[in-house]
DNA sequence: CTGCACGTTTCAACATGTGAAACGCGCGGG
DNA sequence: CCCGCGCGTTTCACATGTTGAAACGTGCAG
């Protein structure tokens, strides 16, 4: 292992923390001596990755969500959702976000909260299951090869759990060309989703995230059909047909 | 220079290029020879820092936008802050953000964008000068020590640009107990900023944004006692006395 | 086919990281 | 008041990981 791996380990060590990390502690869970964790360490506070609080203990420093979010706004596909998510998020009032995966897991790229009390806050750069979500059925229906699925794990009763059922719904999701979830990975949560086809390749999906109750009051063809044109939308952006 | 500054060197680059960098240009610009950028790199790709496209040119990877934004939703301020700025910006139309002092520099934390065509829209974790924003002054008046100011650059016309028109401003908002900013940053944007004051110490300010011409419309009365109100009720909540 | 430039791998020389021990400090109990 | 404890930090002989020229395999243009 590399002392870069070290560092490393460090580093996601005190992003998942919620809270400042004793030294001795840190040193503990990596394994390493207090002093090797101390050496390690300063670089990371030198360059603001980390950060120490007045008695000593160290955090997450402010300096990796620089980082992060230069990531994300590298990403062609996210200007050129941020508007049309936008809009359609104005239109019906609620959440509409863009997914895309990377190495094998789907990220949440760009979003465009609704105005409800209670309604779909997706955080950004977070994992969505592939077996539980309308954007994991677009995906397994049109670029499977991008996804890793690894367990059916049950997240609500009305999760798929075996490979037939699920195979059945992607296919008839390859078919209608959009997808649903109705409660399959929150108790309460329905979504529509539309992919974003460019060259004849996925590259990304638009979902419609809200409350189950105000989904069947919108009525699935209506929001299916925002859901895809928006992502037609997105599509003809990243193609430069249309500014 | 430590290893691991090489490689929080290369991660920087990396970030900070908006397209992918071909291995020999990054070893160029870093110093070394491929053979130690290629060495570097891996461990960087085996954690998801940084990806490797099919081309072999390497880029940010997307587990750097995980860690940053496990950092902000880290921070009690952002999350307390956040519904707070959402029914300000619905209730003017115009973006409200969450700015604080971290190792010396301000910090965009926490936003919700106003809804016109043209809107102030700050990008999370990025950086605010000191002496030419109203958050800015704030902090010069409340708590000068946390950050630092190196030089007055000038910005536009308006900036303030010697020391002596700075510091009369700075005293004008320590009493008044707001600051605003006209077009001394960038040319068309008004900002009316109010501190969050927590045990009789500055933890952030939240400012408001918008064009010269609507902040006008507005009026600086009805702006600031806005902001100074969603810095109160921040306020009142980060101290747990109001839900 | 030839030449070039790229990303990658190799390996002896050597710079760099390692960790037990010690330091200075703040704290709480005897 | 002093003692012992645990903390973050510093030190230094030792050994481990890093270095970079060179070579390899590949893809591409002439």
């Amino acid at each position: 292992m590399s002392t870069i791996d070290k560092a490393l380990d460090a580093l996601f060590l005190l992003s998942a923390r919620p809270q400042a990390v004793r030294l001795a502690d840190l040193a503990r869970e990596l394994g390493m001596p207090r002093s090797s964790a101390h050496r390690i360490l300063s670089p990371l506070v030198r360059r603001g990755l980390a950060e120490q609080d007045s008695d000593g203990r160290y955090r997450a420093g402010f300096a990796l969500m620089a980082l992060g979010l230069n990531v994300a706004s590298r990403e062609p596909l996210a200007t050129a959702a941020k508007p049309v998510l936008e809009s359609a998020a104005a239109e019906l009032g609620e959440t509409f976000f863009l997914v895309v995966a990377r190495a094998g897991r789907l990220v949440v790229l760009e979003k465009a909260e609704g105005n409800g009390f209670l309604r779909a806050a997706p955080r950004l750069g977070a994992d969505v299951p592939v077996h539980a979500t309308a954007v994991g059925k677009l995906y397994l229906a049109f670029a499977p090869e991008l996804v890793t699925i690894d367990e059916l794990t049950r997240y609500t009763p009305a999760t798929l759990r075996n490979r037939k059922a699920l195979n059945a719904e992607v296919e008839r999701v390859r078919t209608q060309g959009w997808a649903t979830n109705l409660e399959e990975w929150q108790a309460g949560l329905a979504v529509a989703a539309a992919p974003i086809m460019s060259q004849g390749r996925l590259r990304g999906a638009v979902a419609l995230a809200t409350v189950t109750a105000r989904f069947t009051a919108i009525g699935t063809p209506i929001a299916t059909r925002r859901v895809v044109h928006a992502a037609e939308g997105i599509a003809l952006r990243i193609e430069g047909r249309c500014p």
